[in-house]
DNA sequence: GCCGTTTTCGGCCCGACTGTTTTCAGTCG
C-alpha cells in the first residue's frame, strides 16, 4: 500500500469523524497526519519493514502509528470500520461537492436518508433539498451543478497520483529476471494532466513469469483478464493497469501505437498509406504485390524506426496530440523542448512567514540542492488571513530576514517577492510603495471565484495593467478534479498581459497545472513569456517542478519561452522592464 | 489525536465573505 492510499484512508477517518461531530482537534490530527503521509518521500511500507518508528514523523503519534501499521499489515483499518458502522462511508463523497461539508452531509442523511450522490441528485432535482432548513434554492442549484462537474471527472487520476502507483509497480516488474524491457505508453507517457488507465509494454524471456509477477503484485485488487500476452488488473487504488507482452521485433511499433494519441496516430497512418505503407501495433509493412498478400515488415523494433520509415524524425510523446507536430517534423521545425535541466530557479514559494512549512533558509537550501542560481520568496499578502498573509510592516520584517539569509548564502540569489492577492475589485492587496520595492510581484485570485464573467475579466485585467506587476499566477484558478476554471475571458487577459509585458505562470503543482497546455500554446502565439513555478510550501515541493516542465513540453515551450530558464542577468532585465 | 512539558493535561492558525439565517456552515490555502 502506497503512501497516497494510506493518506486517503486517514482522510476518510477524518471525514467520518467530522460527519459524526467528533472533537475537532481529533479530526485535525487525522487530517494533519494524512498530509504528512502524502508528502513523505519514503514509503511508509518500507519504514515499517525496517522497523523505523513512525512516531518520528511530525503529526504521527502512537495512535495513528498503530493505525498505519494495521493498515499495512491487514489492508484495512479497525478505526475506520467502526466509524463506518455509525455513519455510511458514502457520505464522504457528498462532502466533496462544493457547498456540502460534514454538517450538511449529515443533515441530508438524517433528514432525507440520502447516502449517495445519485440519491442527492434525485432529491435536489425534486426540490427536496431547498426545503430543508439551512439550505435554499441557491444551495440546491449549486449542488446540482457540483454533481454535474463531479461526473465529468470521475474515473480519471491526476498524473501525480498515477505516478505514486506506477513508479513502485515499475520497480517491482523491472526486478523480475524475465523482464528485458518495460515501458509505460498511453497518456501517462504523453504526460497528460490526468490519465484514465495505464498501458504497460514489456519484452520478456519468460512471459509467464512476468504475468505471474504482475498479478501477484501486492497492490493488485483484482485480475480482470489474464491471457498469455495481455493482462489487465485493477489496483487497490482503483487504477486499471494493462500489461502487454510483446515480441522484440514489434516492440517499437507497439510503443508508438499505444502511446497515441489516437489523433496523432490517425494522421501518421494516413501519411504511411500515401507512401504505400501501413502502420499497425505490429510494425510498418510495405504492401505486397497484388494487394492481398502479406507485405514486408520494414520497421517495428524501435519507435524511432517507425517514424523514420515514413520519413519523419522521432517526435517527443508530449507533442503527439495532432497539434501540428507531424507538419513541424516534416519541415524540420520541431521545437527544442525545455527540460528539467534548463530550469535555473523557482519564482513562487512560501515560507513560515505565511502558510509555508519551512523557513526561508531551509527553502534556500532546497533550491541550492537543486542547483538553482536564484529563487523568489513569495509569501501571501494580508487578504489571506488564514494563511498568515503579510501586511507592509510584516513584509519589511521579512526583508530583514531575507537580507540576513542572503548574507550567509552568497551562492544563490534570493529575490524579494510576494504573491499579492487580487481583491474583488481588481485592486492589489499591497501598497504601491511596497510593490515598488519588490524584485518580483506575482498577482493571483484566491477569493470570489464566482464573480460574473465580465466582472471577473475586468478584475483580472485591472491587476494585469498595474505597472508593478510581473507575473499573473495560476491564472484560471482551477484545481484538477476539484474546481473548474473561473469564468472569465482568458484571451483578453492574455492579450492584455502581452501588451503590459506581464509573464503568465505555469503553476507546476500537480493539483493546478495552471495555465494548461492549450492555454500556454495560445500564450506563446501571442508572444508571451511563461514562468514555471512550484508554489512550494515545503522543501519537498520544490521537486514538483518536473510536472510543470512536462506540461510546458506539451505546450511546445523552449528554454527561450520560460523566464526561469534564463540566466540571472536576463531574468532581472525581464523583471525590471515596463 | 498530537505535542510538549514547568510530565500527565491544556492548547491546537489570527479572518472575511456568502448564503441562509437570526447564529452558523462552508470556502479560501
Amino acid at each position: 500500500m502506497e503512501n497516497l492510499e494510506i493518506s486517503r484512508v486517514l482522510e476518510d477517518v477524518a471525514a467520518l469523524l467530522e460527519i459524526q461531530g467528533a472533537n475537532p482537534f481529533r479530526i485535525r490530527a487525522y487530517q494533519n497526519a494524512a498530509r504528512v503521509v502524502e508528502s513523505h518521500s519514503t514509503p511508509l511500507k518500507r519504514m515499517v519493514q525496517e522497523e523505523t518508528d513512525l512516531t518520528e514523523l511530525p503529526g504521527i503519534g502512537k495512535g495513528i502509528a498503530a493505525d498505519i501499521t494495521q493498515l499495512l499489515s491487514e489492508g484495512k483499518l479497525g478505526t475506520l470500520e467502526e466509524l463506518a458502522e455509525t455513519v455510511p462511508l458514502s457520505l464522504i463523497e457528498l462532502t466533496r461537492l462544493p457547498g456540502v461539508g460534514a454538517k450538511r452531509a449529515r443533515k441530508l442523511w438524517d433528514e432525507l436518508g440520502i447516502e449517495t450522490i445519485d440519491q442527492l441528485e434525485e432529491a435536489a432535482a425534486a426540490g427536496d433539498v431547498a426545503a430543508l432548513a439551512g439550505f435554499g434554492a441557491k444551495s440546491q442549484e449549486k449542488i446540482l451543478r457540483g454533481i454535474e462537474a463531479h461526473r465529468r471527472r470521475i474515473g480519471r487520476f491526476k498524473l501525480s497520483d498515477a505516478d505514486q502507483y506506477v513508479e513502485p509497480l515499475l520497480a517491482h516488474l523491472r526486478a523480475l529476471p524475465a523482464v528485458q524491457r518495460l515501458e509505460v505508453a498511453g497518456s501517462y507517457r504523453r504526460r497528460r494532466e490526468t490519465v484514465g488507465d495505464i498501458d504497460l509494454l514489456a519484452i520478456a524471456t519468460e512471459p509467464q513469469e512476468v504475468v505471474e509477477g504482475f498479478t501477484s503484485y501486492p497492490d493488485v485488487k483484482s485480475v480482470e483478464l489474464a491471457g498469455d500476452t495481455k493482462v489487465t488488473v485493477v489496483l487497490r487504488s482503483g487504477l486499471q493497469v494493462d500489461l502487454r507482452i510483446l515480441l522484440p521485433e514489434s516492440y517499437g511499433a507497439a510503443l508508438q501505437y499505444f502511446s497515441g494519441s489516437k489523433e496523432h496516430n490517425v494522421k501518421l497512418r494516413k501519411r504511411a498509406v500515401a507512401q504505400g505503407l501501413s502502420i499497425s501495433e505490429y510494425g510498418v509493412i510495405r504492401a505486397g504485390e497484388g494487394g492481398g498478400e502479406r507485405g514486408e515488415l520494414v520497421a517495428g523494433r524501435e519507435e524511432a524506426d517507425v517514424y523514420e520509415a515514413v520519413g519523419l524524425p522521432w517526435i517527443a510523446p508530449e507533442l503527439r496530440e495532432d497539434r501540428g507536430e507531424i507538419e513541424a517534423a516534416l519541415a524540420g521545425e520541431l521545437p527544442q523542448l525545455i527540460s528539467l535541466e534548463d530550469i535555473r530557479g523557482d519564482l513562487q514559494m512560501h515560507s513560515t512567514w505565511s502558510d509555508g512549512k519551512q523557513s526561508i533558509e531551509e527553502m534556500l537550501e532546497g533550491c541550492v540542492a537543486r542547483g538553482y542560481e536564484y529563487f523568489a520568496m513569495t509569501d501571501h499578502s494580508k487578504a489571506l488571513a488564514m494563511t498568515g498573509g503579510l501586511d507592509a510592516a510584516k513584509l519589511r520584517k521579512q526583508w530583514e530576514e531575507i537580507a540576513e539569509v542572503q548574507e550567509r548564502h552568497p551562492e544563490i540569489r534570493i529575490l524579494r517577492g510576494m504573491e499579492v492577492d487580487i481583491l474583488a475589485d481588481g485592486e492589489l492587496d499591497l501598497e504601491d510603495e511596497m510593490l515598488a520595492e519588490l524584485d518580483v510581484v506575482l498577482v493571483s485570485v484566491h477569493s470570489r471565484f464566482d464573480l460574473p464573467h465580465a466582472q471577473q475579466t475586468e478584475r483580472i485585467l485591472e491587476a494585469v495593467r498595474h505597472p508593478a506587476v510581473n507575473i499573473l499566477a495560476h491564472p484560471t484558478g482551477r484545481l484538477i478534479n476539484r474546481r473548474d476554471e473561473m469564468s472569465f475571458d482568458l484571451e483578453e487577459v492574455l492579450r492584455c498581459a502581452a501588451e503590459h509585458e506581464v509573464v503568465v505562470e505555469l503553476n507546476a503543482h500537480p493539483d493546478r497545472l495552471d495555465l494548461r497546455d492549450s492555454h500556454l500554446i495560445r500564450a506563446r502565439e501571442l508572444g508571451l513569456e511563461v514562468v514555471i513555478s512550484t508554489d512550494a510550501h515545503r522543501v519537498d515541493d520544490l521537486a514538483l517542478m518536473r510536472y510543470g516542465v512536462e506540461q510546458a513540453r506539451r505546450a511546445w515551450l523552449t528554454p527561450n519561452d520560460v523566464i526561469n530558464a534564463y540566466p540571472l542577468k536576463r531574468l532581472l532585465e525581464t523583471l525590471s522592464r515596463g
